[in-house]
RNA sequence: GGCCCGUUGGAGAAGCGGCUUAACUCACCAGCCUUUCACGCUGGCAUCCAGGGGUUCGAAUCCCCUACGGGUCACCA
């Protein structure tokens, strides 16, 4: 059988955006599925918004995610160069071949005649369009626009009511109308082709078997199979993904939220969470599983199970795939991706062997309330200070019961008397508290938690204790009995 | 405005004419576990598949219309 090529073509005008991350992904998945090839190509024909810096963060993004390529930019290959602004010979042949059999005409007509027509095609109620003014122009005519300066872009003559069906391998059979299409730029004035006829003699000439794209590339495709067809080049399957929707169902924008890929990275998100998110957003797995590795999707994906209809980005399901990510690494891999958060929320200082240590305690304790690492600045907020705010009356009067002063400091005393603040010494102390005391467990931890943290709950008592150390618990309690008025005797 | 695509619970979705009293996951609610919280576990959560017609012995599944959402019609990709 053919090995299988498919190509993941972004524009470098931007950071990689998650929709884009997502078609990448599943072109991935599918080359790695059947052994094929995954080629990254730059569509950089837009002079003027693409960057350096942009193709950049597009590689440096799917190398975070994983997704790694065959054949293209940085790695080379047969078909190269991989940069649409490279390849203008082979486009020029193409188009000398279009010029010369019909396909394609030189077109003299300006920006703003186009617009003007387009619009009066809108008022009618009809299909805004280039209605094909220079289709026939004599050589005399040519040379009159020339000598007015104007420079020409070449159009595409798109045949007369044709139907362009189109087997889509997720959408089934689409069919279009090409006099709903109107003659297209295939070069622009300044030389440089279009992308919908770019697109075409690169997929065709990398020999692509399978285009897998956005939606929004769908009202693209006759045309391209439209210029596959004049020049006789062997059509790609296609699939169409459908697009990424935002929480109120309208295109995924910065309005709802980071659209970014780095953004995600920066916020704190795990690559293979994000991955797996991604995989859910247009795909359904089978059974009922939904925690995925990249091998296991390279395993599980089908373009069958590729749904229609748009996918609603849903910033809850991300936090918990990626809570999930967070609780189940590791501690040592966690540690060293938690590190830069926890210097940022001003935690370690630097890396000496002692806060690293705390650092192993700090991250092991608050795993389970992170849904991204971001969120560590917020939640150490609990180890720092040494005063105590209570949450609310409820916790405040658990520290005005009758027994509390006793249990307080007996705690106290006995942290003072402890050599080293570990979870283990901790609990020991609390486990005499509760047998000298004869008191019950709530009313032993309870006052304590609250008196430490001004809250009724939190990370176990003996992991909270040992991170916050003895000097910060005493300064708290104290802090905490002059709030509620009882006498200490520590 | 024309054309194209879509519409199953709050979200992601399964479903492909009878096996559906519509899987599963997130969220939410209740209970259990736990010193508390979180994690985890157990259970609950659509009398119905945008609405209306039709085809059929039988429809979420096929057809038509309407509504809504989205895409596209660029010298952007």
């Amino acid at each position: 059988m053919e090995k299988i090529r498919v190509r993941f073509a972004p524009s470098p005008t931007g950071p990689l955006h998650i929709g884009g991350a997502r078609s990448a992904l599943f072109n991935y998945l599918f080359a790695k599925q059947h052994d094929g090839d995954l080629i990254l190509r730059m569509e950089d024909t837009d002079l003027e918004r693409s960057s350096k810096e942009s193709e950049e963060n597009i590689k440096d993004s799917l190398k975070w995610l994983g997704i790694t390529w065959d054949e293209g930019i940085d790695v080379g290959g047969p078909h190269g160069p991989y940069r649409q602004t490279e390849r203008l010979d082979i486009y020029q042949k193409a188009i000398d071949r279009l010029l010369q059999d019909g396909h394609a005409y030189y077109c003299y007509c300006s920006e703003e005649e186009c617009e003007a027509e387009r619009q009066a095609l809108m008022a009618k109620g009809e299909t805004p369009r280039y209605l094909g003014k220079c289709r026939q122009l004599t050589e005399e005519e040519k040379k009159q626009y020339e000598e007015e300066g104007r420079k020409p872009v070449i159009r595409f003559r798109v045949p007369e009511n044709q139907m362009v069906k189109i087997d889509d391998l997720v959408r089934g059979e689409v069919t279009f109308e090409t006099k709903e299409m109107g003659d297209f730029i295939i070069v622009k004035s300044d030389g440089i082709p279009t992308y919908n006829f770019a697109v075409v003699i690169d997929d065709a000439e990398m020999g692509i078997t399978h285009v897998l794209r956005g939606e929004e590339h769908l009202s693209n495709t006759p045309r391209q199979i439209l210029v596959y067809d004049a020049l006789g080049l062997r059509k790609p399957k296609f699939a169409h993904i459908s697009l990424i929707l935002g929480k109120d169902r309208s295109k995924m924008s910065k309005r709802h939220g980071s659209t970014s890929v780095v953004a995600y990275k920066n916020q704190g998100y795990l690559p293979e969470a994000l991955v797996n998110f991604l995989a859910l957003l247009g795909w359904a797995p089978q059974g009922e599983e939904e925690i995925f590795s990249l091998e296991e999707l390279i395993e599980k994906f089908s373009l069958e199970r590729v749904s229609k209809s748009p996918a609603v980005f849903d910033m809850e399901k991300l936090k918990w795939i990626n809570g999930h990510y967070i609780r189940n690494m590791p501690l040592e891999h966690l540690k060293e991706m938690a590190v830069p958060y926890l210097k940022e929320a001003g935690f370690l200082k630097e890396n000496s062997i002692e806060e690293d240590s705390l650092a192993d305690l700090v991250i092991d304790t608050l795993k389970n309330y992170l849904s991204c690492l971001g969120d560590i600045k917020e939640k150490i907020g609990l180890f720092k200070g040494t005063t105590v705010t209570f949450e609310n009356d409820k916790a405040k009067n658990t520290l005005n019961q009758e027994h509390v002063p006793m249990v307080v400091n007996l705690f106290a005393q006995k942290i003072l008397a402890s050599e080293e603040i570990k979870p283990e010494s901790v609990k020991a102390v609390l486990k005499n508290i509760r047998k000298e005391t004869k008191l019950g467990g709530g009313q032993v931890f309870m006052p304590i938690r609250v008196a430490l943290t001004g809250q009724m709950h939190g990370p176990d008592l003996d992991k909270l204790a040992a991170i916050l150390g003895k000097d910060v618990i005493i300064a708290r309690l104290k802090n905490s009995a002059e709030k509620i008025g009882f006498a200490i005797d520590f």
